[in-house]
DNA sequence: CTGAAAGCGCTTACAG
DNA sequence: CTGAAAGCGCTTACAG
């Protein structure tokens, strides 16, 4: 374990430059008074000692690192990746250091992530829950005085702030453009896992009005989009056409789009994420299903190959990199020592077509 | 700027289990002796107050943070968000902390990202260079004792680890199975920027056998495998069939690609990654160019859609998580000490055959 | 095994 | 405007 070599302090460029510390630091670190003729000095001392700031030591004192965490789901993925790009492009504007850590959507992961962060002394955090339930390492970390802003998920009764697309009227856009166009029998595969419902609990409730949507996760949302397009249009939606994946799984959303076209056949397809999409796209593959002519797909979350195939896929577009640009922002306005209540900020999506959606018959 | 409310500190502890600092710290810390009764009062003091210890601190002494820096491209890339979640699973088993900075392959940021790493005091750093020259900061923080390991591309004359993947191979296995299958003019788009020679310079001396490989960015060496491969099977390569993006774009491939297309057309086209790839894709889509029966198409770097469209594209897999983790690893054995001469690690590429790639009729 | 003291590299009141 | 001194929250020799 070698030790690294300690560079120039800022005692040694008060040493050269003939002051105190005191003066050095004020000079360097940009802060209090200093004449133009010390400013000389301890400026032309510290480039030839070659002198970097150690910011830990600052830090010490300071109370604040310039540092802020991010806990995503999987940085591997595009969704998140888009994410976190957002978010560093605001941090490096401002000079604030990212730290960037999985959940893999495991709440203990998620805890040890934040229990690290904390240590670092992070000034905040980003992240996206994986339970709408079991925030006491959130709310214990707001307690300390480190604010958290939530993006994409949040946590029930969580008094932080909140980023997110407005996953209801984008999902029940989608739908209602293909019932418009004739389809009547829409098949959709999602998350959807629920500690206290079941999927047919929940289109039974919606039905009935009784679901408030605002804070539920976002499959949910979707789903509950999809419920509306066919209220609207006076149709009941069949529980069996909707599928629950369980997990943020390609593989799980694939062999639930197998037992989708093995009964009756859907004749349009929606998928609630990235992933899903995944799944379906190599389920519909392995059958060599036609798209659109067998069948209509559209998903939610545009990703950059769908433009490539042949034809291209519909889709929901949501702001990634917006998202995280606001939940970065967010963050450093509380940072700063905004203190009014917590802020849902809730982005537009839009949907593009590409041909892969048709109309029926 | 509301500063942190600060937590319970190990002076907190020792007085509320009435020992030393010394002694509470030698229990919290893990360091040193304890007697076990003493170890249990601090261990309940600590509990009680929900202790968390101040890493700053202990690094500030230490002269380690458990942190290391990472400069990608573009951490929104497919390429870079597998490495850094290869990079991300060593660093997490390891309770080191990651900070991530993109470069967007320009060497301003690239020098300032390294600034803000090194005065963050990280204790290595994996970087992707973005110039082949140009490494004073690199060398002014391997003079500071920070170990570095290069990723993907390489500084010329840079005493520091490397990991990579045989480019000139995998791209001579790729075009050599063009060439088996009877295909002759061979597209071949990459960002194939060089302030020294042109591609044509390069295509004259490499057929001179005057060209050494090993320092070249990966462009070149996927160049020089194309132009083995011909000269492997006796053919002449046409220079003109080899398109120069000039950046990593997929808007100046697509250009380039459309270029290709207007003239005596070739019957295959082999991309040097991925963001030629989608580049190439997006032209021959708009000119309606149908994959494989007009053109075959062979890509270097795997991308997930690759296997959703009709036909599926064939790829010169790289192991993108693999090369993550190698580097994370060698980083922390650097970080633990070994100094033996900088290693270079090359893993090796396959080709993945989805249909993309025909014989010529 | 334990404690008193010094110190990591800075910033912050406080006098002057 | 400047300097001497204290201190951020820890760890590290050094006595005992």
């Amino acid at each position: 374990m070698s030790k690294r070599k300690s560079g120039a302090t800022i005692a040694d460029v008060a040493r050269l430059a003939g002051v105190s510390t005191a003066t050095a630091g004020r000079v360097l670190g940009d802060y209090g008074y200093s004449s133009g003729e010390k400013r000389e000095k301890v400026l032309a001392a510290a480039k030839s000692l070659g002198y970097r700031p150690n910011l830990l030591a600052r830090s010490l004192i300071t109370g604040r690192t310039r540092t802020i965490g991010v806990v995503a789901g999987d940085i591997q993925s595009p969704f998140y990746a888009s994410i976190l790009r957002g978010i560093s492009d605001v941090a490096e504007r401002h000079g604030i250091g990212l730290i960037i850590t999985n959940s893999d959507e495991n709440l203990d992961h998620e805890v040890r992530s934040v229990q690290l962060l904390l240590e670092k002394q992070v000034d905040g955090m980003i992240l996206s829950p994986c339970r709408p339930d079991g925030g006491e390492h959130l709310n214990s970390a707001l307690a300390l005085g480190i604010p958290i802003v939530q993006i994409d998920r949040q946590v029930t009764d969580l008094e932080a702030d909140f980023v997110g697309v407005d996953n209801r009227a984008g999902a029940r856009e989608a739908i209602a453009r293909l019932l418009h166009l004739g389809h009547r029998r829409i098949g959709m595969i999602g998350e959807l896992e629920h500690p206290e419902w079941t999927i047919a609990d929940f289109v039974a409730q919606t039905a009935a009005g009784h679901m408030a949507s605002e804070a539920l996760f976002p499959s949910w949302q979707r789903l509950h989009g999809y419920i509306e397009a066919h209220m609207e249009a006076g149709l009941a939606v069949d529980p069996l056409l909707v599928r629950q994946a369980g997990s943020y799984s390609a593989e799980a959303a694939e062999r639930q789009i197998q037992i989708l076209l093995s009964a009756e056949r859907p004749t349009a397809i929606f998928t609630a994420d990235g992933l899903m999409t995944a799944g379906t796209m190599a389920a519909l593959g392995a059958a060599r299903i036609s798209i659109p002519a067998e069948l209509s797909i559209i998903c939610f979350d545009d990703l950059d190959w769908m433009g490539f195939t042949q034809p291209g896929i519909d889709a929901v577009v949501q702001p990634r990199g917006a998202m995280g640009e606001a939940a970065a922002q967010l963050l450093l306005d509380r940072i700063g020592g905004k203190s009014e209540p917590a802020r849902r900020i809730i982005l537009g999506t839009r949907i593009i077509s590409r041909g892969s959606v048709v109309a029926l018959g």
